[in-house]
RNA sequence: GCCGGUGUAGCUCAGGUGGUUAGAGCGACGGUCUCAUAAUCCGUAGGUCGCAGGUUCGACUCCUGCCGCCGGCACCA
């Protein structure tokens, strides 16, 4: 049973097959602002996040390095919790899928399940690379294995199945009476239109991985991915009274994994079911996605050395709509750091202190404020508190920044150096002036301790504090708690302005040298898929491929697709060949016709929309960049070999 | 192809159920104060509200079609 006064969310447990980057970051540091805030609220937050190091990948990885698995996923799971730790997060539980503990519960649930009658033993057959020791979940008979192009075969096997068919109606419900349950209604509506159309059983172990989490009784048979995975949200607090979890923050891509796998694994162990999936959208770089072939992963800790993790934080939680796909840039950063936090925050914060040392000796005047301050400041904190319990970051933070407007506004209105000068009457407007910009400004950094913790604790301390800003609760923000006579601290800037040249250029310095670092960490074989030593083919095996230089002579887009084109090509045979090629989204039709193209001739026919293709067009391509076709410089003769 | 979303100032975005001169922040430009981090504050410039029709006395707001972008499914990988 869970506990009513505690709060316990989860971060997707990263897979160890990279490194920590932005992207990690950005879903972690939103975990924390969010666990952050429900301490706020006086609740006992409780954050777990974590690795996943079983499968394959791992393996290869590891076995690249002459490392053991779990030697390897050492080094990796301690990359991510130093990335916590530099980036100064709140990490309360680090579940790692390796733990002895997570065994016992990935195979404690599938006993549930199974006792339940929800698993049964079944064949699974699909398509399988032997030489990269990859199944292709959707690969028909005769496809290339995605990572080496080899064929793959169809292998059968003996799995364990989940019988997740049978939860169509359930999840509908549980999708029907609460429909908060997913969040954004967009990804809600994208997993109920999932469901309706039909659920198949799932397969959920592998006997052909040795790098997992073993079946009771039956070793030779592995849990797969997500059965193990998804676990890792009992494990992290077993024993603890936390489950059901509060929140599963995770990123959209993972929707399904979430939201439909897991609370159907959960309903047939009759366990129950998290309160919140929450997917956030992709952080873009730039507004391309980010990804290991484009090159343009960005990693947080430069930013972070550069200009503070507080810098990142606001940022990523100000710039982005939380939910939707944003975009960072070093440009945007700079630009939201000096605006916001050097000239709005920061600079509010130097000067209204500065001024209660000049003119009051530095201890906070006797005042009730300004009515219109301690209004604005009451309104800004109820909208920020309802905003934040949406999750809605970005509208939080825009309102308090209203609020500091006003306050830098009614600071020149009242223009307290001049009513230090006057004395005499004017006294009393100063200090209700000071009173109120300190007083607001009290209110202001608590509102924000969970978005940038340490400046707001610097503040803080600024503002005469003795208690941890982490102490502060709710109700601490009513107007009018900053005491009168309270002596402040020294004071010093919290973000001094950053000249954007400068910075960027030490941040891109930095991000070289953290991915050369985090390249070494990896083995290098491991991001960028370069051929490997054990790959290499004799000339004979090159030479059973028949690569011909063919010329376009009639190309359409085919019926009921986005990315096919039917082409014919005349590669110098009695007829041009039919060939179907996923290049429509970079090709239109008509600019092909007469394009001297390379084929691959001896490949064997199959079927793509009712179109028989006889052989592939030679293009590059990156995992999900639009191909380019080979082409030639010179003029290249129809039928020609390649070789 | 089907389903959903979206397209408003240079940038990021607001604009319940249609109604006077379409807004904010950043950026740019001009000015101001001097407590403050060359900050603050005031002001100015800048928009055929994707395109074309339609409904209406009147549409950014409703309807239809088209175009662009994003996502889900199918498909592909």
């Amino acid at each position: 049973m869970k506990s009513g006064n505690s709060y316990y969310l989860t971060t997707p447990i990263y897979y160890t097959n990279a490194a920590p980057h932005l992207g990690h970051a950005y879903t972690t540091i939103a975990a924390d602002t969010i666990r952050r805030f429900k301490g706020m609220q006086g609740l006992n937050a409780v954050l777990a996040t974590g690795t996943d190091e079983h499968g394959v990948n791992v393996e290869r990885a590891a076995q690249a390095q002459g490392k053991t698995p779990q030697e390897y996923c050492d080094v990796i799971a301690e990359e991510f919790r130093e990335q916590w730790r530099t980036l100064g997060l709140a990490i309360d539980r680090f579940e790692r899928t390796t733990s002895d503990r997570h065994a016992r519960n990935v195979q404690d649930l599938f006993l549930r399940c199974r006792d339940r009658g929800y698993v049964y033993k079944g064949q699974y057959q699909g398509q399988y690379c032997i030489f990269d020791n990859l199944y292709v979940n959707e690969a028909k008979p005769g496809d290339p294995c995605p990572e080496c192009g080899r064929p793959t075969e169809t292998v059968t096997e003996e799995n364990y199945f989940f019988r997740l068919s049978k939860f169509q109606d359930k999840l509908l419900d549980l999708y029907n009476d609460r429909p908060d349950f997913i969040q954004p209604d967009t990804r809600r509506n994208e997993v109920i239109a999932f469901v309706k159309q039909g659920l198949q059983d799932l397969s959920i172990t592998r006997t052909s991985i040795k790098w997992g989490i073993p079946v009771p009784g039956e070793p030779q048979h592995v849990f797969y991915v997500w059965f193990d995975a998804l676990t890792t949200y009992l494990s992290a607090v077993q024993g603890e009274n936390l489950w059901p979890a509060d929140l599963h923050l995770i990123g959209k891509e993972i929707v399904r994994f979430h939201a439909v796998y897991w609370p159907a694994f959960l309903m047939a162990a009759d366990l129950p079911l998290p309160k919140k999936i929450f997917a956030h959208g992709w952080l873009l770089f730039e507004n391309d996605k980010m990804s290991k072939s484009r090159g343009n992963i960005v990693r947080a800790t430069p930013i972070s050395k550069v200009l503070g993790a507080d810098a990142l934080r606001y940022f990523l939680l100000r710039e982005v709509v939380f939910g939707q796909d944003g975009s960072f840039s070093y440009d945007a950063l700079v630009g939201r750091y000096n605006s916001d936090l050097a000239n709005g925050l920061g600079n509010l914060a130097s000067r209204t202190l500065t001024m209660i040392h000049q003119y009051c000796g530095g201890a906070v005047p006797e005042s009730g404020g300004a009515s219109h301050i301690a209004e604005a400041a009451t309104k800004t904190t109820a909208m920020a508190l309802d905003y934040f319990e949406k999750l809605d970051f970005s509208r939080a933070l825009e309102g308090i920044w209203g609020l500091i407007a006003a306050v830098d506004k009614f600071i020149v209105e009242r223009a307290p150096w001049k009513l230090a000068r006057a004395g005499g009457e004017a006294r009393q407007q100063l200090e209700e002036t000071l009173y109120s910009a300190a007083e607001a400004l009290r209110i202001i950094t608590a509102l924000l301790y969970p978005v940038i913790p340490e400046s707001a604790e610097k503040i803080w301390w600024q503002l005469g504090y003795t208690h941890p800003i982490s102490e502060v609760r709710t109700r601490d923000l009513n107007w009018g708690r900053l005491a009168p006579g309270q002596l402040l601290g020294a004071v010093s800037g919290v973000f001094p302005r950053a000249d954007a040249k400068a910075s960027i250029e030490r941040m891109r310095a930095l991000e070289t040298e953290e991915y050369a670092r985090q390249q070494a960490l990896l083995g290098k074989s491991v991001p960028v898929p370069a051929p490997r030593a054990d790959s290499k083919i004799s000339i004979d095996e090159f030479l059973k491929i028949d690569m011909r230089v063919g010329v376009v002579k009639e190309a359409a887009a085919v019926k009921g697709s986005d990315k096919l084109l039917h082409l014919q090509v005349d590669i110098g045979e009695a007829k041009p060949r039919s060939i179907v090629a996923g290049i429509a989204g970079a090709y239109k039709p008509e600019a092909l016709i007469g394009r001297k193209v390379a084929i691959v001739a001896n490949l064997q026919p199959r079927k793509l929309k009712g179109l028989e293709s006889q052989g592939m067009i030679i293009a590059a391509s990156l995992d999900d960049g639009p191909p380019a076709l080979v082409s030639f410089m010179e003029d290249a003769p129809i039928g020609a070999r390649l070789r």
